[in-house]
DNA sequence: GGTGAAACTTCTAATAA
DNA sequence: TTATTAGAAGTTTCACC
């Protein structure tokens, strides 16, 4: 696949799906001042190159009654443990993202729960898997997250 | 707003909605043995009860050349300071969360950037910040993502 | 590259069960 | 709560710039 580019209308298209992706083709168009055909073949080529790779909804989980975020940093006695340890990890329920890191930890893992008492329940299942040292918790007061758009605009102002 | 209990229904629509937000309500009528007409309004539900709220695209970051991961541990001189620093972290860009939290640090935060050198220059951002006395870098080598569909899994049967 | 229009598919809301 | 229906709206293709 060559490599491939994109310009200010890709970017202001990316700009409006990113924001809700069943914004209507034609709607794009009529903003942007081009066809809807256009749109199509545009947001195809973002597909086919990769660059775009799905859709997906974004839920609410405070209202679930899950609010509970903690970032849990894990001790390894060994280093080369780490592949075993981050798959099983991975199977843990409630563990969202989990990364092998330089520094502090040998693992950095995030959880998502109801409330302490189910956090404690999920970091003792990190804490039992074999090879697991100890873990530090690091609980969420508050979380603020700069959303996609504007990383989208950082990345594009970057690359022009 | 009422408190609203999703049934096995919604559960599989959101299933296919996570995947998908474009799969075509025809289609998910098709594969639950219930009419489009059905599913328009279950979704719409889901959306005025405030559980959807929103749909966006799927990025392959990484394609467009920003792989990089990091977490950054923030200190602080004192905890008073911690609004004011949270508010410029999150001007900075290519900081794509930040979490007020207990424990080691006071705040926490993590970014993408294209490269090391890339990295440097968002991180002496955050240690110039006025109040902050030094950062933890911890680099990510290898990220592992549980996906939002595992995680509705998991949240689904605990509810049940 | 892009357009515009035709053909096709999907959405949506009202009605009825 | 669900099904049916039909008009409105959106998507996709294609011949032609």
């Amino acid at each position: 696949m060559a490599k491939f580019k994109l310009d200010d209308t890709d970017h202001k298209i990316l700009d409006m799906l990113i924001d809700n992706t069943r914004t209507a083709f034609t709607d794009i168009a009529k903003k942007l001042g081009i066809s809807a055909g256009t749109v199509h073949v545009r947001v195809k080529k973002m597909e086919d190159a990769g660059f775009i790779t799905g859709s997906s909804l974004k839920l609410d989980y405070e209202k679930l009654g899950y609010s509970f975020i903690a970032y849990i940093g894990v001790f390894l006695q060994k280093t080369s443990q780490t592949q075993f340890v981050m798959e099983r990890i991975n199977e843990i329920p409630f563990v969202t993202v989990a990364h092998v890191t330089t520094g502090k930890f040998n693992i950095f893992c995030k959880i998502r729960a109801k409330d302490t008492s189910h956090a404690k329940n999920i970091i003792y299942q990190i804490d039992d898997i074999e090879g697991v040292t100890r873990t530090e918790t690091m609980i969420s007061l508050e979380e603020s997250i700069n959303d996609k758009k504007r990383l989208m605009h950082s990345i594009f102002k970057d690359i022009n």
